[in-house]
DNA sequence: GCCCCGCATGTTATGTTATAACATTTATTG
DNA sequence: CAATAAATGTTATAACATAACATGCGGGGC
């Protein structure tokens, strides 16, 4: 088993931070603070959800607040929207480009990201063959992870 | 050129009517409704505008109305929900199974529906590699088609 | 025929997700 | 320190979706 998580959100928030700074943009305390929550998340957040989290240090805190920090996280590749569960979910290696293929759990909610260049080549190659040119894409399976198929019942809700 | 659409929708509402029929379910008036407004439309549908293409003709519908019909279409695989639009498209080919990879016009917002079981497959195989048993998949693909790319000035909104 | 049951629909209300619009504050920089 | 760009605060509302319960309707058994 590896450490806990508490000493790798560090990490990856100063990663974060660091990789927004060579973009030019920054993790201000907002966008840290829902990233936080995301990385810490056993599997993916609604924003409604990470809202009632953040107002419980900023009572003030509105929707757009909340909305606001993920459109600026997704836009930085720090971040995943699931389309089809209206959920959020941190990268899992933002420093590398990716197209994502998620594994979405029907029963624990856990997600696992993917990545297939052989995957993303063929839907490319698909798309190029009917003259339509790629600007992103989402990918999302879902399903029963490992541990639920195996009659795991820790996991569920 | 083919020739225009009327004809052929009658032909696919009956072939849809037909297709439930075989499932022991029924094509009532209503989700006939819907799936004509559908295979009508030139790109995609939201909910609201079908509703509101419904109330020409049914004053009282309510949003209901037209979500149950298009969760039975959903379910008999006569339509799909683009889940990155909040929006349904018919399904092209009903008759035959397959894994739609929808690539959507981010100009015109036709959308075209692909198969392609190499690449069902390769994420099948993906999946399978990490134990995770497969139910649904949604793969979307965002970008412009060829008129459009090709600086076609005609299906702009 | 009529009762019963299952399915579809009607109807009202509300829950959930997301953004518009404008005011204010904070950071940057010349 | 003024100008201005970026981020945040605040209010309101738009857009998407379902819960819950009532009503109708159609077919099979008796």
């Amino acid at each position: 088993m590896k450490h806990a998580h508490t000493h790798n959100l560090e990490h990856d928030l100063l990663a974060a931070a660091q990789w927004c700074a060579k973009r030019g943009e920054k993790l201000t305390d907002q966008r840290r603070e829902v990233l936080a929550l995301l990385l810490s998340a056993q599997g993916s957040m609604k924003a409604y959800d990470l809202l009632a989290e953040i107002q419980k240090q900023r009572p003030t805190a509105a929707p757009p607040t909340v909305y606001r920090a993920l459109d600026f996280l997704v836009a930085a590749g720090l971040a995943h929207k699931l389309e089809s569960k209206n959920a959020f979910v941190a990268c899992c290696d933002f420093e590398h480009p990716h197209h994502g293929l998620m594994l979405i759990c029907d029963r624990c909610h856990k997600v696992t990201e993917l990545s297939d260049e052989r995957l993303a080549a063929r839907l490319a190659e698909d798309a190029a063959s009917h003259g339509f040119s790629v600007a992103a894409q989402d990918i999302e399976v879902r399903g029963l992870c490992r541990n639920c198929r195996d009659g795991d019942t820790e996991g569920a809700a």
